[in-house]
DNA sequence: GTGGTCTAGACCACG
DNA sequence: GTGGTCTAGACCACT
């Protein structure tokens, strides 16, 4: 199973942290489905090329989150969906986030109707990558 | 005055860098007026209790931006607005905060509407922080 | 391979951006290819004989004006080109610098044409740098 | 005698270098003749709200280059011109600010066509201002 | 007094 | 091993 994983290594962002995300989201879109189990650590470390450490430092991570858990000799899996955050919580880091566009977009002049359609733009992009991803799933099927 | 700067040791984000955000916002909030003169290097170090040098580079940082200039010996100050990003660097910088927005909302289940409707009150938000400001200038005077 | 970088410690201009420049001039050149890395911070701070901050000041210039770009825990690698900086603020700096070889033009008493024809030997003497060091390049191969 | 001096506060160049250019420059360009007298330290310092130092260390610094001197009692009068630098010196100077120029162009991305044509309206902007004040100096006799 | 630069040495995150 | 950040303390140029 190819899970579309792609690391850039000309990125400042550390190699386990976009590990991090992209299981985050594959999990969030229903790309891996509540139960299913994850590659081996050193298998998904040769298919990207990355050091085994990395990998395993980006499960722990998620495991520490609630999105997966290890059975101890079977591997690593997808948790069942729960809600880890309170409802104040959770808007606290959507402002949060929200936040850092806006203060962005003001320091490049930039007002809130072109801010809202590169909102829209990239919502759809993700919308799209999230689309080909599960197409490509079925094919393969 | 007091600036209300306030920096968090614990913080992940660097001291230098909390600095900067919080300049940027001052000034482009009008709570520093343009020409208007910032503290000295050694004062706001000593009152915020960090090093003289990271209150240097936060300045360096917004005098390579073009937000402050140094007039040597006499102290550092606001300069007039001006635009120094290309088209293409504007874009891909507010492309790159708006997808970490829409990751973070992925990743708590909210879907465009609401994603949409938070950037838009944290926006107005903003604007009443930069409004106060101004009328709390001119109640000063 | 030694990149031939030299610096002065005599000189009025700050050894950060004496490196800075030397950077910049190798990579528009082509004796740092796109893609490849830099010495590391220690190792050039050794060979040139200053300090390793110093060494990371001039990397932190460049990375901020995108001709580097910094791998978490790899190193520091040369980006791909690309134009950052506005129309006008691109102007403005060219003025800048043609306002100071005009100043002493006129100091030295050289007319516009003197000057125009430095200008443009000078400006072939920069070319065929370049040039030297893509054939050494083929050379290699 | 207004000589057209102007500083600007809000420039990074040091006040009394801005000032030991504009005098060289109006030296150069026959705004202040041979023998005419400079005015009075503290007349200029007035003049130009500056500290009277400052003026001071412009005057020294003109003093040692040789385009003015200082007759003890009487004041500070301009010198015969001489020639300075010998040819190699003068060429040197000249090639250091051409490649200047040159690696600013570089680093844009501009070409030698327009920074060429930059030059050359930047150098008719000096000359048309050189030929204002000259005007108007001669309006006012 | 102002900022700018440099050194030295330490600690942290990443791989 | 890599770079990133911070502190401490020094010296310099400018006003």
């Amino acid at each position: 199973m190819s899970l579309g994983f792609h690391i850039s290594a000309a990125s400042d962002v550390p190699i386990f942290r976009q590990l991090v995300r992209q299981i985050q989201r594959a999990v969030a879109v229903g790309q891996i489905a509540i139960g299913e189990q994850l590659p081996a650590v050193r298998v998904l470390a040769e298919t990207l090329i990355v050091n085994p450490n990395t990998v395993a430092r980006a499960y722990q991570e998620l495991i520490r989150e609630g999105v997966l858990e290890s059975r101890s000799g079977r591997g690593v899996f997808v948790t069942e969906r729960r809600q880890i955050y309170s409802d104040a919580e959770r808007e606290r880091r959507l402002r949060e986030s929200a936040g850092q566009l806006c203060h962005e977009a003001l320091m490049l002049g930039a007002d809130l109707n072109e801010t809202r359609s590169i909102l829209e733009t990239t919502w759809k992009g993700l919308r799209n990558e999230a689309r080909n991803n599960s197409s490509t799933e079925r094919k393969r099927k």
